[in-house]
DNA sequence: CACTCTACCTGTGCGC
DNA sequence: TGCGCACAGGTAGAGT
């Protein structure tokens, strides 16, 4: 499932892994499922790539943002937007091996490569937009880069659960179920708490947590679960460890619901009192 | 505003 | 073996 830290290994395979993205122009465009693309116009997304080359990449949460521009009179630029959702995956493959069984969308490159939108279950969308604020304006702070200043800002504007709080794009952009429950953990605060019953050491502890369990899955280059995300070295503590034991404490971790959303607890060390 | 539910979609893994 | 079903997850949108 990818979050922040998996999106953020995406983006920089594509930029900086030869043979890399930026400097590549499109030659042609294959919709095989119009669901993908988040325009009621789907056939004018085709005609308005081709002949665009990548410019640069960026990432906003769990959005990646490539930047597009037409070479020639005017040169203008537009942006590519797209969010890979549960199990969308992005990858460049050599022009014979562009299709396969998930394949949505195919953007085939002017160097005999081509960038591939795989998603068995469709969730991913893809957008093409003059502004990218029309598509992630809606978003918080990145949940990598947002400062402790802000981040303590932002959760006292809120009265929330903490955890449905954390995974909320519009507070914070980028944690996902996995994250959220193991920066939960590391910072020994129980999901279910308020976030205006927090003290100001929980609101520290939660904020380096963030920062730390971010940035050493990105370093990680993602998450490692069996069975649902394999391809990073982050090796995670509670999530998916239902009656094992805690790795800090010993005790067993427990597996609730909170906002829906399946959630492991370690009831020692995140208390609920 | 906080929250809950549903839809979207399909592969997986369970119980019968 | 095979069937049916619950489940997983990110987000939008509707409802309480």
């Amino acid at each position: 499932m990818p979050e922040l830290p998996e999106v953020e290994s995406v983006l920089r395979t594509l930029r900086d892994c030869p043979p890399v993205l930026p400097g590549r122009m499109i030659n042609r465009v294959i919709v095989l499922s119009d669901t993908v693309i988040s325009d009621e116009h789907v056939d004018k997304f085709p005609v308005e790539l081709e002949g665009m080359v990548f410019s640069s990449i960026v990432r906003h949460g769990k959005y990646l943002i490539f930047r597009m521009i037409r070479s020639g009179v005017g040169c203008s630029e537009s942006f590519v937007i797209i969010h890979l959702r549960m199990t969308g995956r992005l990858f460049l493959v050599p022009h014979e091996h562009s299709v396969e069984r998930h394949t949505r969308l195919v953007l085939m490159l002017d160097n005999d490569l081509a960038l591939r939108f795989d998603d068995p279950r469709k969730f991913g969308r893809v957008w093409l937009v003059a502004n990218p604020a029309d598509v992630v304006s809606g978003l918080g702070p990145d949940a990598l880069t947002v400062s402790p200043e802000i981040f303590r800002t932002r959760i006292s504007s809120y009265q929330r659960q903490i955890k449905p709080l954390l995974l909320d794009q519009s507070f914070l952009a980028g944690i996902g179920n996995i994250y959220a429950d193991e920066i939960l953990f590391q910072a020994g605060i129980h999901p279910l708490k308020s976030s205006c019953d927090l003290t100001p050491s929980d609101i520290d502890r939660l904020c380096n947590a963030t920062r730390e369990i971010l940035t050493e899955a990105v370093e990680s280059n993602g998450a490692n679960i069996e069975g649902v995300f394999s391809k990073g070295r982050f090796v995670v503590s509670v999530y998916g460890r239902e009656g094992l034991c805690c790795s800090k404490c010993g005790s067993m971790i427990i597996k609730i619901r909170v906002g829906q959303r399946g959630t492991h607890v370690c009831p020692v060390c995140q208390p609920f009192l």
